[in-house]
DNA sequence: CGAGGGTTTGAAGTGCATCAAATAGTGTGG
DNA sequence: CCACACTATTTGATGCACTTCAAACCCTCG
């Protein structure tokens, strides 16, 4: 792994993931004690399924992969995060083991909370406690959302509806936005062959009326995408 | 909705689901005042999607389907439950609204906890709190095993899947299972149509060497099926 | 017995995966 | 600044898995 410690001296990512309101000065100071805030290049395996926890990693910035591996080498992604994500915390409570593994897929500046501690300061804090309770939940909403969509929106209308997500909130009409990371791996995160993803953003082009150059994305129009994407699902826009 | 209060003498299927280990006697009390423990007919609709949430569910008995509907009429099952599952915990945090529905697929008995008072319990009890926690990262990656499932494996092996988690453990040989509910809903939960089901159900028979009357599986060789269903996955029986 | 739901079977269609190859894009060293 | 190597992306052709529509069968229960 190749780490390069930096002085912290900020905890505006860690307080951005919501985690922390309502905390105390008390947990601040403790929470700056143990932990380091890094900068990791992109292609760095911070760890992999099976691995010893050792930390709750906390994004700040770049794009992490998480992801599983099969038997025979096939890989499902588990999860893309980014700014005021975090994760690992879920190895807290089962056997102290990561269940997935992480890699790098952006230059990534995040900070490593050791578990154990993080595991005292949850116990010794209700609020905090309440406030993972309240993130997980939302997460395992999202969760559903994404086996929904896997079952019932074809490939066209989930590359949609992830360009939505992307989407600022208020404005409808020439949206411009840009995908986060690289095709092959929108790809993988929303469950298909690079090849069909190819096709079906092709089709997206035409069917729902929005202009792709490169990695930029021009909808004129959003209505007429939530009306594309949206219509095969249990809840429409904005989905959450 | 057909209801029949019944006294509620013990909390047993409380205890069940580990949410109230190692919380104290005043909580129990504090508990059996505001619950009732209700028998509920199979087909009843507890809530829709979008209702206030008013309780927290625990199964004592019985199973119940969450889902979603689209707009046009299709259905996304979200989960189905049973003996020590609950839910409606995480309209706690959101906006106090139920994010599915839920129907009883059979017949139930369920405690039923109002949400405030729940709420309430938490914040005063962190070890609940903790609890709750573990829970629900159990659930999150179960959902994630889910999802890479629905990607990885096909009709067949999905069936097969399903029914390794039926399995009692520590046997390997001539193993008799009950599928828990009737195939449509199975298929549904699997995420393929019943005809689908149908079919694959036979591919499995075949190539797997099990047989089925009914709804009662018998399993010769639980090797045989572990190979035949979990070399497309990234965990080996028993997956979690 | 007959009605109705659950289940199976058949035939045809669709969407995505796979394999193969061409093309565009990116970064490297000369 | 160009040529090369290498990767990302696109395009084409084909196959397979699952869906869909339709009809038969089975089972249970009034």
């Amino acid at each position: 792994m190749q780490l390069q410690s930096q002085p912290d001296n900020s905890f505006d990512s860690i307080i951005a993931t919501g985690l922390f309101d309502g905390a105390d000065e008390a947990v601040t100071q403790s929470l700056a004690a143990g932990t380091s805030q890094q900068f990791i290049k992109k292609g760095t395996v911070l760890f992999i399924q099976g691995d010893e926890a050792k930390y709750v990693y906390i994004i700040h910035n770049g794009w992490i992969k998480l992801f599983n591996e099969t038997l025979d080498g096939d890989e499902a992604i588990v999860d893309i995060l980014t700014t005021g994500d975090y994760f690992g915390d879920s190895a807290m409570f089962g056997n102290q083991c990561y269940t997935f593994s992480a890699e790098v897929a952006e230059d990534v500046t995040a900070t490593l909370i050791p578990i154990q501690q993080f595991r005292n300061i949850i116990e010794e804090h209700p609020v905090i406690a309440i406030n993972m309770l309240s993130n997980m939940s939302r997460r395992r909403k999202q969760q559903d959302m994404e086996l929904e969509h896997r079952t019932l929106q074809n490939a066209p209308q989930r590359i949609g509806c992830f360009m939505l997500r992307l989407c600022p909130e208020g404005v409808t009409k020439n949206i411009l936005i840009h995908l986060p990371y690289d095709k092959t791996l929108v790809a993988a995160r929303l469950g298909m062959q690079p090849e069909t993803f190819s096709r079906a953003l092709a089709r997206l082009k035409k069917e729902a009326h929005i202009e792709v150059q490169g990695a930029t994305v021009h909808i004129s129009d959003l209505n007429e995408l939530t009306t594309y994407s949206c219509s095969a699902c249990s809840s429409s826009y904005p989905c959450e």
